[in-house]
RNA sequence: CGGGGUGUACCUCAAUCUGGUAGAGGGCCGGCUUUGGGUGCCGGACGUUGCAGGUUCAAAUCCUGCCACCCCGACCA
């Protein structure tokens, strides 16, 4: 492709409502470009970018035995009613009626019709497996899209979902679609952790996600540095911390202290000279109908989502100022277990502290040797966040806390949909079952954005081969006839080889030629121009090579093969 | 939905506080110059200042209402 017959709007500004790396780089070369608030188009180098993704994901799905499909977009309002996601997806779904009035919703995700699909045609056991997979618009009117194609309202999925006789029969298709997932994120040249993630929402009985880490994710990932172990923050644990302080017997009773105008963790540490570590740092929740005083230690953080699924609740929150100056007696800061009418859970690190500092629900005061079960009593529970240094449930070494993208997710699913919906299949006795399903899912755009965020550098997009929507770039400098015949050889050379070749053939000065070259970040670059033929060739750099002066001279008539074998040697598995 | 911010040329932004002919840089078109990391100069096109009202001799600027977008929180590929 000649770049002046081509469509790449770069830009040497970064647009003002652009904040993530990805986003900012997508559009600066030209790549994208939005028409409204998580909506975005697709210009010639981001559709060359998202079809080999999508390439990648097709021969993967392919070669684990699932079959492609093309399900609707837009769906009458009949499926989604009969599941009950008409109301449960609540002003997420896209909803829209047609001239005679009858509703319908845009696809946020597809088992409905799927599953519709499937009760009409599998209908024996001998239909059985089966895993149908689509690559398709998805909508979702997202509360807060952001981060460019991080998080749209219109987006690309690839979207699967399998069929089996039973529950052990599903989880080998489970394990094929792992696998296949393992495959396709290694071959994009992810640095990511499949993680344990929270499946209830679902209603699934396993799920995990696969995390693309990086520091704008909006994830939070607690990852072993040893084995694989890794969890959503959410559902990460850790073994508990052996009992702190002393012998519980020789902790004399709690004694009162006058600690001033301290209210925090840290104030009254210093002023106790304490460490965090020995508070019993105490938090008043709202929860469902009630309030909660919850307890960590000093130097932990409650998690919202493992405390409302401790207490059994949907959803919890930090009581406003006004309730905990009610329910504790005292202005916020000086909350505290002892004395405390009603509910109290205490996470399992703060329950084995045997000398502990903690609010004495009183202005100014705090209460030194508080012990729980002695001083106080509460549930036990595991509510508190992982952080950096903690031990891995699994093996024991250190976990770290990581930001994550979640670019797919895979779950068994049971029988939540086909049993709602009638789905079955005839056993070798003739006896009715419902269809055992799995689904696994991939954001396809946003996969081109998380790429972005992992593969950049201060020029600009940094492609890995597999990706790239040119492999090779021919940057031609100076139109002299030389220089002209000189490209035209190499680009039939390159082309005849199957290349995928960008050719900048522009007037214009060198300088913006490089910058436009390692902006949009075509893996192998060659530079032909009037100084390199009298050199005695072209230049040869890698976009990984940051240095120019690291580019390396090759005679015109090596040049290709040099090309070529580059090119596939970096698409070696 | 709560909190914060921004709307001016295709893009990035000045001018708004203190009302008085709407500007710069980049990009784009033409010319000269330059030619290995965004050359320099000259000329040119591009605007209902988000929308609707109001105040005023006069509104980008002040007032009221609306809309859009971005960022931070509760959901998700």
């Amino acid at each position: 492709m000649r770049y002046r017959n081509t469509l790449i709007p770069t830009s040497k500004e970064a647009p003002s409502d652009a904040t993530s790396v990805s986003h900012i780089l997508l559009m600066r070369a030209g790549c994208v470009r939005r028409v409204g608030t998580g909506i975005y188009e697709f210009l010639p180098l981001g559709v060359r970018v998202l079809r080999k993704i999508e390439a990648i994901i097709r021969q993967e799905m392919d070669r684990a035995g699932a079959l492609e499909v093309l399900l609707p977009a837009l769906l009458p309002s009949e499926y989604f009613k009969e599941t009950g996601r008409w109301d449960l997806f609540g002003d997420t779904l896209m909803r829209l009626k047609d001239r005679k009035g009858t509703e319908y919703n845009l696809g946020p995700t597809h088992e409905e019709i799927i599953t519709d699909l499937a009760r009409r045609e599998i209908k024996s056991y001998r239909d059985l497996p089966k895993n149908l997979y689509q690559i398709q618009t998805k909508f979702r009117d997202e509360p807060r899209p952001r981060g460019g194609l991080l998080r749209c309202r219109e987006f690309s999925m690839k979207d699967a979902y399998s069929f089996d006789v039973d529950e052990s029969r599903a989880l080998d298709s489970y394990e094929k679609m792992r696998g296949a997932y393992t495959n396709i994120f290694d071959r994009m040249g992810f640095r990511y952790r499949m993680v344990q993630a929270d499946s209830g929402a679902m209603g699934g009985s396993k799920s995990a996600e696969f995390q693309v880490l990086v520091q704008s994710g909006e994830d939070m990932v607690a990852a072993c540095m040893q084995c694989d172990y890794a969890a959503n923050l959410e559902v990460a644990t850790s073994p508990p911390f052996p009992p702190q302080g002393p012998d519980p017997k020789s902790v004399p009773a709690p004694e009162k202290v006058h600690t001033p105008k301290a209210k925090t963790i840290e104030q009254v540490s210093k002023f106790l000279g304490a460490e965090p570590k020995q508070f019993l740092k105490s938090l008043v929740y709202v929860a469902g109908e009630g309030l909660v005083l919850v307890v960590v230690r000093g130097d932990h953080e409650v998690n919202d989502i493992k405390l409302a699924r401790a207490l059994g609740v949907d959803e919890v929150f930090l009581a406003a100022e006004e309730d905990v100056k009610k329910a504790t007696a005292a202005p916020v800061g000086f909350a505290g277990p002892v004395g405390f009418r009603g509910r109290i859970v205490v996470d399992q690190d703060a329950a084995s502290i045997s000398d502990g500092i903690t609010g004495a629900n009183e202005r100014d005061h705090h209460l030194k040797h508080v012990q729980h079960g002695r001083d106080f009593e509460g549930e036990v529970e595991t509510i508190r966040n992982i952080i950096d240094g903690d031990l891995c449930p699994s093996c024991g070494a250190s976990l770290g806390v990581y930001r994550g993208i979640e670019a797919g997710h895979i779950f068994v699913l049971g029988t939540h949909y086909s049993s709602k919906m009638n789905a079955t299949y005839l056993d070798e006795k003739g006896e009715s079952n419902a269809l055992v399903m799995g689904c696994y899912g991939i954001g396809v755009s946003r996969l081109v954005a998380a790429i972005v965020e992992q593969h950049n550098d201060d020029n600009g997009i940094v492609w890995p081969m597999s990706v790239a929507p040119y492999q090779v770039l021919i940057t031609q400098l100076g139109q002299e006839v030389e220089v002209v015949a000189a490209v035209a050889q190499l680009e039939k050379e390159l082309e005849a080889a199957g290349i995928e070749l960008l050719v900048d053939d522009r007037e214009g000065r060198p300088g913006g030629k490089f910058k436009d070259a390692d902006l949009i970040g075509i893996p192998l670059r060659l530079t032909v121009g009037k100084r390199s033929l009298d050199n005695g060739g072209v230049e040869l750099k890698p976009r990984t090579e940051k240095n120019p002066k690291n580019a390396e001279l090759v005679p015109l008539a090596d040049a290709a093969k040099r090309a070529i074998d580059y090119v596939q040697k970096a698409l070696e598995p």
